[in-house]
DNA sequence: GGTGCCATTGCTCATATGAGCAAATGTGCT
DNA sequence: AGCACATTTGCTCATATGAGCAATGGCACC
């Protein structure tokens, strides 16, 4: 397409969609043919010379997510556009996640959920009686055995009452400072029972979070930041239901993880709805390690993830 | 338009802009009616949330040209989008008056051109075989006696080798210092037959320049910067083809138009086609003067200028 | 519980538009 | 020049779409 036909092209797509006039009146004030009109415009949107954007903060990226369910095999992907103002997209993410679970069919009986930053959001973002009578359980420990209820339990109880169901919670750490304490907090019947359940839940609801000082679980005192040079040194690029994995998605400290009570990894791929939440650059790496190594069916993320999921090909 | 509603209709425009799905298609995948989508399409459009724009240095706001147009009843208005990095907005401006004068029909055999940084540009952005044959004459003074041409000269000569055709140089400073000096050099029969030429031309290409230290009345010499205070005081807003107006287009100085050697703004005003080209915010004030005096019966600018205009209302 | 009013919905029908194809027009090569 | 080939153009026809209108469904007010 030499010069002028663009400034052509140019006056065509002003006067189509600025001025609203047919093709046909285009084709009369522009001396061509209406069918001449057509393929300039077309050939307008190709170039990028007509930009169409959808702006507002609900909005998706539909194409990517289809390219990141047939990259990774997955049931479902929800990709929200990254707003210039990138404080907002964790925001955005959490509401898009929120959005995912409100129009699921069916409605999940149990939904099994993690814990952290990210889920709480999600929790946040969802509105009153999203669904009816969802029992949420927790497939994680994260509570201290004390009674009073923290992060971890606020988030499964305000998605189970905005559902007006009841949340079931795990009453145990997320990791064990010795595998037989571990093992005694297992075999207690409470727990037991809460596990079995997890086991059982229709859906999956979790999150990923990364070996640096800001993970959560450091914040909760269950690791110290030499535990994480540690498991960096092993591989580990983050956790998912508190346990660590490499870039494989295989376990970085078998030794650790034996200590840390909850849903295992291969429960987690084995089940049919795992929804994963992740957004921002710093867990690029621990989100390529869940979708490459199946670990859920879902994923809702930022636009960016996703770029970054699809770029750098396996 | 309730919430609910709203994202459904950034789905469907999702689906449609993005996906190009029929509306029927979108209607079943939404469970809705085709007539549904296309009228969620539409709030959509009117409420912003689809966003269409024309990205393209040659791109031009048609809908506020035809405002300008019916406001000021101008023949033709021409208005480029200003840019991000709005130190281009001169240079696109100047590229669309070149594009203006190029496809204006009939050719003009005689070109009245004016002279300064922004029609210099304009002589710059033209093709070469713009035209045929365009006789370029002057239409106030800027050379000086000597016989090196300056800017001026290349303005005219530009465009006028441009079109293979000849320039005609008004042999004059712009302003002369003493009434009789100027009496003097238009009583010349160069001159006059310059200024007969110039009076009778098809066409007239004009800027306008601000009173401040910036004008190139005072950079070539023609004017010190006390002059300028002086003519502020009373109430200049800025020079067209050398002639300081007010806001009304007035005359602001009679004493120092009668030693400006050039077209009078009568005659501009009579003239059939007065191609105004004008740009940037300081330049809004003598804008307004030349538009709603009738100096011109075109203008070219930018949207910013443009909206100037046609905000505070007369 | 009626009753009139306004907003919303589903529809008919005329029009606008894109896909696909044949004719025409370039374009490079011998 | 003559030919093969690619590109562009103008067209037919099926489909998508918006305007306009009747039917429907809330909703305030009596």
């Amino acid at each position: 397409m030499n010069e002028t036909t663009e400034v052509i092209a140019v006056r065509a797509a002003e006067l189509y969609y600025d001025e609203n006039l047919s093709q046909d009146e285009i084709g009369g004030l522009l001396g061509i043919t209406r069918w001449k009109v057509g393929r300039l415009l077309a050939q307008a949107k190709e170039r990028g010379i007509v930009r169409i954007e959808i702006v507002h903060p609900r909005a998706r990226r539909l194409g990517v997510e289809r390219q990141l369910r047939e990259r990774f095999r997955l049931a479902d992907a929800v990709v929200v556009p990254v707003p210039a103002v990138s404080a907002e997209t964790g925001a955005r993410v959490a509401q898009a996640a929120a959005d995912y679970l409100t129009a699921f069919r069916p409605v999940p009986r149990t939904l099994g959920v993690s814990w952290g930053r990210t889920v709480d959001a999600v929790a946040d973002s969802l509105e009153k009686d999203w669904a009816r009578g969802v029992t949420v359980v927790q497939i994680n420990g994260g509570v201290s055995l004390s009674r009073r209820p923290g992060t971890a339990a606020h988030t499964a109880v305000t998605i189970a009452q905005k559902s007006a169901g009841q949340a079931v919670l795990l009453p145990s750490p997320a990791i064990l400072e010795r595998l037989e304490t571990k093992q005694a907090i297992e075999s207690d019947r409470t727990v037991a029972g809460v596990m079995a359940l997890a086991a059982e839940a229709s859906m999956y609801l979790f999150s990923a979070g990364v070996p640096d000082a800001t993970s959560i679980l450091v914040e909760n005192g269950y690791l110290a930041s030499a535990d994480l040079d540690e498991l960096r040194r092993k591989g580990a690029v983050g956790d998912v239901v508190g346990r660590f994995v490499d870039a494989n998605g295989n376990i970085a400290d078998p030794g650790l993880d034996e200590r840390t009570l909850g849903l295992g990894l291969s429960q987690l791929r084995s089940a049919k709805n795992t929804v994963f939440v992740v957004s921002g650059e710093a867990k690029h790496l621990v989100a390529r390690a869940v979708v490459t190594s199946g670990l859920c069916t879902v994923i809702v993320t930022d636009e960016a993830t996703a770029i970054a999921l699809l770029e750098d090909a396996p």
